[in-house]
DNA sequence: TATTGTTATACTCTATAACTATA
DNA sequence: TATAGTTATAGAGTATAACAATA
């Protein structure tokens, strides 16, 4: 949950203080972002942390974070992928994989097998706890969704979502 | 610059391998992402994660990183705006704004005045330098933004602006 | 008493290099 | 030789608590 401000007006307005105080030196009265507010990754980043704030609080109860329910997630829909596959489709590093893993599997959510064609390879498999778990979690994001959404219509939903996968697929 | 993965494809497939060995277990050909894709806060992550990596590389030549891209570019379009201001504005924390306007400063871009009214607070100008720095910086994101939005239309890359907006204003 | 700016610090996330076992 | 998984570790980013100066 990273910071919580309050004020975020845009509406550009300044005042002079002191007429013949110091040359130039103006308080600002309301902070102008609006060259901020046309660029693409500036709205992407503010966007994602403020979804990904409400999606802490909500998977806390299952002690997922973002990362940890996306390989979760992976691992529900795809019984069988490798670490090797998961970094590839989530864009993560393998190194900083491994830790994640080991804490599913110490945790029972997931069990490692291995794999039925390539001995250097491991089968990442969910257990049956694991996959009751991310049934609810997966249903408790998609609830969340609907909330975060409140003020875009379906479509204007489907719109945003397909955007954004122009951007980055 | 994050991971650079190639292999990033949905199609779901599987396929059993050896008839008879272990029960269930299968290796996974293609790995399915959809539900995932079908998350806000997914879709928003990667693509912001993506436009952050291409930013990164164009802004290197001004030694500008999107943080201090964006502090930068509220200072020259507000100068007198004081820590507290940028903080609020761009959802910083106080503390980890110090470092980064000691450094601005450091470098030149910009300087500190005492606040017209406010004896507490310090407002953040930007030298010549600076001012001429974020004219070129601003100039050459802004192109950037052409180019990564190059499969979206005009249209659909306003509509993409406003939708994010609609999530974390 | 509340707020601005700061220090110190801890925690998390992300990244790189190098090793092993297998292909 | 190349790839899957791992280890160790460094660096960046983000968080909280507490303090001095001023309102």
């Amino acid at each position: 949950m990273p910071q919580k401000n309050t004020d975020s007006s845009t509406k550009k307005a300044k005042v002079k203080v002191k007429a013949n105080s110091l040359p130039q030196v103006t308080a600002v009265e309301q902070v102008d972002t609006t060259y901020l507010q046309t660029l693409l990754g500036y709205n992407a980043r503010r966007a994602a942390l403020t979804i990904i704030e409400g999606f802490l609080a909500r998977m806390a109860e299952f002690g997922l974070k973002p990362v940890d329910f996306s390989v979760m997630s992976v691992i529900h829909h795809n019984p069988g992928v490798t670490s090797r596959q998961l970094c590839s489709a989530l864009n993560l590093l393998p190194p900083n994989l491994v830790g994640l893993v080991q804490s599913l599997e110490a945790r029972g959510l997931i069990h490692r097998l291995p794999h039925p064609t390539d001995g250097r390879a491991t089968g990442l498999h969910p257990t049956p706890d694991g996959a009751a778990l991310m049934q609810q979690a997966e249903q408790a994001a998609t609830d969340l969704e609907i909330e975060r959404s409140a003020r875009l219509s379906a479509a204007q939903r489907k719109t945003l979502l397909d955007l954004l996968q122009k951007i980055y697929l």
